[in-house]
DNA sequence: GATTGACAGATTGTCTGACAATAGTGATCA
DNA sequence: TGATCACTATTGTCAGACAATCTGTCAATC
């Protein structure tokens, strides 16, 4: 039983909440943030936030340009296929291990995920949808039952929130995700490992298709002031 | 030409420092850091050093207990045994993208390297042996082409440096290690990358079952002060 | 004899205020 | 038009301070 009454400290509260602002687009990618801003709406010490801001940048979540300051970093397509396919191996990886050693009650938690994802596709509800993924990726996570993977999953997954969002809400790829979700789900529920890292490596290949499209027409669109502010 | 002399903050050279202090056993699992200490024998101040501190734990180098401070972490074996997983998975990967995609340059790099090992394993040279290995796989990571699995890499293996440390200056470890380098190389070499994902992911294997008798025989020795010290 | 309570010392968590160094900006002048 | 130069905004770094917390010790209590 867990008592202890949020004795967090002040960095590390500060880190969870800048994590959050930047997976929910708050801070978009480009953007700077001025340390004295945001000690002033967080109302914190400049050193309390240095310390949540180098945490940061170790997760890779943003960049600090020295004398510049940090900002959220602009991904190529480059480094975004490089981390799609660290994903793909790792996600992999534990598809297989969940098939070989999760328990009933991972299970469990996988199908009711599923059913949530499935049920928020019909609906049509962006929100519930991304809430289901998750549930079923922490499912699953916890079911490979190694925790590394999922940690160093979740900081790669944070990096490539911004395209996730954008092509997870694109029509059609909804219901092809739902496919390929059970796809893995299945594997697992049988115990073959095989199958479920294939299905699991699948699911991030299209993932990644589905993000190069968009990355694709975003280049286009703002190709001319994109390229401008990286060469200067 | 780069004619910069060192414009490192001073966190960042803080961190690279306490780094390479760890990593060459400085500091040895388990060891405190006192702020206090560290930042008068650094000559910095207690701000910058608490940066470097932030940066370093979110590369898992070093655990910050609440209101205790940094230490290095002592390794559970399952821990361990997850860093080696992922390192068999991300090692296998790169040598596999180095079969298709290395250039000769690249492969030149890994040969002489490989020709420093061997050369340092008949002389019996320990430090020359770790300088040949880290060159070695600088050059294969280079030639996979993918920069995150290589920084991936470069933290795992830190984390797991003190086991290697011993298993590697074992009796009979390096002249095994010697063959399954050579493997490794000869199936890039041949752009075999099947092969080429196998002999790694082998190399890390027979590692990891030299780092498991190490951490056997070691927790046999020490295993009523170290249990004391987990209940405590 | 074991548990509790109190206390001192060591260490971390956090803030304030300050100042130098640097990058970006706009004005000035050839 | 282009180069130069001050100005401003911002970061990098430090010193000093104080509260909060942990650790170990020692006496008091049951």
């Amino acid at each position: 039983m867990e008592l202890r009454v949020s004795i967090q400290s002040v960095h590390q509260q500060t880190a969870e909440k800048l994590r959050a602002a930047i997976l929910a687009g708050v801070f978009r990618p480009g953007d700077r943030l001025i340390e004295a801003d945001l000690c002033g709406r967080l109302g914190i010490s400049r050193p309390s936030l240095r310390e949540a801001l180098r945490s940061l940048e170790a997760e890779g979540l943003i960049v600090i340009v020295p004398n510049r300051g940090p900002q959220v970093p602009v991904l190529t397509w480059a480094q975004a296929e490089e981390i799609y396919r660290v994903r793909a191996l790792l996600e992999g990886e534990a598809a297989a291990l969940c098939a070989r050693c999760a328990t009933e009650a991972d299970r469990q938690s996988m199908r009711s995920a599923l059913q949530a994802f499935e049920r928020a596709v019909q609906t049509g509800d962006p929100a519930s949808r991304l809430s289901a993924t998750a549930d079923f990726y922490r499912a699953m996570l916890r079911g490979s039952g190694n925790a590394l993977i999922e940690e160093l999953l979740q900081r790669l997954v944070a990096r490539i929130n911004f395209l996730r969002a954008q092509s997870m809400s694109r029509a059609g790829r909804a219901k092809f995700s739902a496919k390929e979700m059970r796809a893995i789900y299945l594997a697992i529920a049988k115990g073959d490992s095989r199958a479920a890292r294939k299905a699991a490596q699948a699911h991030v290949k299209n993932a990644e298709e589905a993000a190069r499209d968009i990355l694709a027409g975003d280049a286009a669109q703002t190709n001319g002031a994109r390229s401008r502010k990286l060469s200067a």
